[in-house]
DNA sequence: CATGAATGAGTTTTCATTCAT
DNA sequence: GATGAATGAAAACTCATTCAT
């Protein structure tokens, strides 16, 4: 392997190009799904894409570029879904919140299973963490919207819990349609009575926590 | 080059075998964690472990079958742990059934982080869904006991998500001490409050709840 | 390391590549010959052909096939001379056909001497059986078309003796000029005689027989 | 792969050691023949005949020891037959003693097949010129005994060829009993009608000749 | 003598990346 | 821009041989 060129990715000028790029990204997509980012050669992706090798390179000149250009991609695509969000569930309660996020991330999810391969890569390269530093901070955003509030604290921690709960319903993909309907209730109903617990009327807070460990 | 599956993986007869093949299982641990699976190489996990390159090979034929050794042997740590617990929470509210099994879920993956490395690798081979399967089903079990008792529906979904909330806390192991410790609290608090609801006094259940989206 | 197969053979569709893909099979072919199969090394061949390990290997994925290349070509060859051959003696003496043969092969496994290295390799691959196979259909063929008319089994057995006369006289071709060329005389001869006496005069056969062990 | 010791095998001394070599020496035999000298390996041998491989390197340091041991012990049981049936054949006619030769090799090599696997390999060490040398000249001797006598040229080139026609008739041995029966019977009368041919009554030679090509 | 672990040079094979046309 | 051949460092894997017990 010799060291990355310094080349930057070229953009495609015209129509043609972009759609090239287009399907390149498509089939590296599907192969990072089917096998995983190291499994998946550079050769397989152009092959998938019905391109020869050298007008892979052309576009993408390290093969990490592809993830980045993928992600960039999904990112925005996933950050102008939470924006649109936002505006619909301003000023509700975090439970609702968490409800309709919940459904948009596994939409977002389910459409692009390659989002969640690539992030969950071994590594932490720079690129990475912004992304999900962007995708943490506006899912917090949203949250500090709720009515009533939430503690700042709190809604960086669902921040990062809510993205992983979406997750374990997507790794279960794999099994029975029944199955995965339930699970999916299962999770979103607990994300909803966890929040809604914590904004209930704070009076009868001790009283009524049955599994208080103290 | 014949098929790489010929050569019989050697078990050792002595003790000089015993330990070197702990101590390669070791350095391949930790590397695999460092590094992720796919960038460790054979050479660097013999190199690490202070043996040749041979050595390693004279037990591990192929470089997966030292993750399939990794594997079997947490999972039987796991499994003795879990049967352990399972004598521990017997006929306890399911709620404290899960708080219990989070701790011990979280300080196993803190004490084996090389376990969630391995299990969560693309691709699917059948030794990693067999281990996954069983774990499924001796946490189902675990839930199975609680009384009041689960749907044994359930508990099946508990199974797989219980272990999927642990992965989330290990996730976030790279954030702030603060954060991280917030956050395991928010999710035991999350999974204990899920299960007290569900199965508190059955009379007050449909009025009591704040968050049904009907 | 994937299975091999994977990767199949690229067929080279420049003139560069058909040049080069030659050169690497001439050769192996000269080292299989010096040394023998087992012995030669890819890096050698490669090394040999003035190419880069990388393009030895773009050709032909795994060792096997670069012997699997280099006989579906002679292979070809040979089949197209016998056939040549087969429009040349058409009717004749069996004795005559089988003279014409053994020039035949002699000159094909003169200039072709790894013809013999391949397909005497250890093991039985099913493309090895193939190519014995048609050879000796081929041949048979070419008895059967003799006047008078041989026996079909004979001209069975004869397909399956006449390239192993060969495969002697080869054999020897260490062995001194002299002895080498009376070598080849005393073995065309000796099939010859054999196909003229087994043909000759019916009326006369039992008595003339001076080697008959009854 | 170090240099080869310099340390000569041992050899056994008590009855416990002959034992072990002949089984070490009969495991590689057996494996010789059915995957080829190379694809065999030490550990493979060892393990065949139930001993460590250390035990198998006490007796032949190196591997081609193995070769040599088998081939020396082959050599000299086939030069005994081909002694004894020198004390049969004497003064008889040179068809004759082809037939008996035919069988007699027949016979050793149906019974240990990794005489033609070992001495066919490629390269040429002096020990297997050797062996073959010292062959040939048994099987000269043997006809030049014939009655009438042959010329010594011709005893020379029939030692050469009679080896390699039972070559040929232990290559098929894959084939159907019927057409291996068929074979070998074609081939030896067409030996013996050669020689017939060649000693018979002068005077009638050239008009007896249907094939002479003159 | 026996044994089984250890060695490491040598081989095959892979694949990201570059180059010539 | 496009293409397909070329490259070679690096990885996986082999196995004859040696060594410690």
């Amino acid at each position: 392997m010799r060291p990355a060129s310094l080349r930057p990715a070229l953009l495609p000028q015209r129509e043609r190009g972009r759609a090239r790029v287009a399907s390149l990204m498509a089939a590296a997509a599907a192969l990072f799904v089917e096998k995983g980012y190291d499994a998946t050669t550079m050769t397989e992706i152009a092959s998938r894409a019905g391109a020869a090798i050298g007008s892979l390179y052309l576009f993408f000149p390290v093969k990490q570029t592809l993830a980045q250009a993928i992600m960039a991609d999904l990112a925005s695509r996933l950050s102008a879904r939470l924006e649109a969000l936002q505006d619909r569930v301003r000023a509700r309660h975090a439970a609702e919140i968490a409800d309709a996020l919940f459904d948009e991330l596994a939409q977002f999810l389910a459409e692009n299973p390659v989002y969640a391969v690539l992030l969950d890569l071994p590594g932490d390269e720079d690129w990475r963490s912004a992304i999900r530093l962007q995708r943490r901070g506006q899912i917090a955003q949203l949250f500090n919207q709720a009515s009533p509030a939430l503690a700042p604290a709190q809604a960086e921690r669902l921040a990062l819990i809510v993205p992983q709960l979406m997750r374990t319903a997507m790794v279960v993909s794999g099994q029975s349609p029944a199955l995965r309907e339930g699970l999916f209730d299962e999770l979103r109903s607990m994300l909803r009575h966890h929040l809604a617990w914590q904004h209930r009327d704070p009076l009868s807070s001790a009283a009524a926590d049955p599994t208080s460990s103290a």
